[in-house]
DNA sequence: GTGGTCTAGACCACG
DNA sequence: GTGGTCTAGACCACC
């Protein structure tokens, strides 16, 4: 289920933690269930497993998930991950508006933009499924 | 005038890049006019004159100043800049629009997130007016 | 295997960046391949480990390979790789062109030109094999 | 007639001998003709004498002009100027040659890529006339 | 161990 | 004076 890019300039841990997120907020680990432990998931991904601590380390921190010492981490409660996810979303969406205003961008254009991107993401979807 | 943060985890010369690309569009710096020397920048900011040189490298290969060994660095004209910027927050926006789908967010909520991201910010400049 | 000349009047991190090119082109270094790491190719080639950096960084940038922090670099996919060094080509022969014209070397004059720099290389290339 | 380019890279002196050069080539200034003086130039572009003369030197070392000492400098033999100038093409059609040849180029691809140069190149002149 | 960033200080080419 | 390159040596993040 887990792929890595190992060309993917951005470190393991960190892509590990987005497809965890990712996963999540899919609903392909539900709410309260138990995520593989550090040990299993570094043998299937056969990477170290440092690099697994630290991504569930960062998305404990993030909320995402908690952990019990001798039990194992598991995943937090879904309504709460929602809310504040879709608010690091937004505040993205605000750097992002902020950036074209400072270009000069008129919302119309925004708009067009944006309804543009969303479309060839659909037809980016259709063509190869996930992401490079 | 350019303000960085050395607790920022981006290295000083991407930081460097950014803010100077921000002032060129805004106008800060008008086309052809001359930018400060890459060591009395140095000295401003007090920091290596190489880590100027390095923004000013990167700046030059996006097309937004030019380099003249002997006589200074230049902004570029602003119509092939402002362009080629358009391209650069195209692919942000599609970024952003990929990862609110793999967050389930479904094209209206987007929208409206979207709309709001805009609204807020166009408080925001009549609160404050420019930003740090 | 890689020669550095001294002499010569462009910067050394250049004159890397085309030997490896050329090397990768020319398949010394396989697809996906591991390449020297920055600092033992410093050491062989007794040069400062920054200019392997900037070369490496370059190449990054082509396309022409990828670098992982903590890992190493890699050379990159030889499709892409090879339709991009097309395009290059194509730039170079153009201006090259735009230079005869400007001597007043006639459409002929240059045809016959290239079919005898063609030639010159094929006995070249069997009389001595590779190049420096 | 000279039109300098302060945006391009590279350095005056450089472009004042390649404009120079096409000059002579083209019959701009006849074969034992007299350049303008070294003062007097300098003054029309408005730069530095050191770099006309800087210019002169070089084209004087190239055998595309001699400098009589208080008299002038004037515009070599034509048709050893010609000769030397088709070698010099040739030299780099050759590394082209070599390039493409490297990159495993065929010979028909080689030739249908020149033809299409030479044709951009005609269609360029059409419109702009001379270079950026 | 790997790549990436930064500093300090030097030298060069150019004008 | 300007930008551009290189060296030496340091520190960081990552694995």
């Amino acid at each position: 289920m887990l792929i890595l890019d190992y060309r993917d300039r951005r470190p393991i841990y960190e892509q590990l933690v987005d497809r965890l997120k990712e996963g999540i907020l899919r609903g392909v680990w539900k709410e309260e269930e138990q995520l593989p432990s550090v040990r299993s998931l570094a043998i299937d991904l056969s990477i170290n497993p440092n690099t697994i601590q630290r991504a569930y380390a960062e998305l404990e921190r993030q909320g995402f998930i908690y952990s019990v010492r001798g039990r194992g981490s598991f995943v937090a409660g879904l309504g709460e991950i929602r809310q504040s996810h879709r608010q690091e979303l937004f505040k993205k969406a605000k750097d992002l508006v902020e950036e074209a205003k400072a270009a000069g961008v008129t919302r119309e254009q925004w708009e067009a933009l944006l309804a543009q991107a969303w479309a060839e993401e659909e037809m980016g979807e259709q063509k190869g499924g996930g992401r490079a």
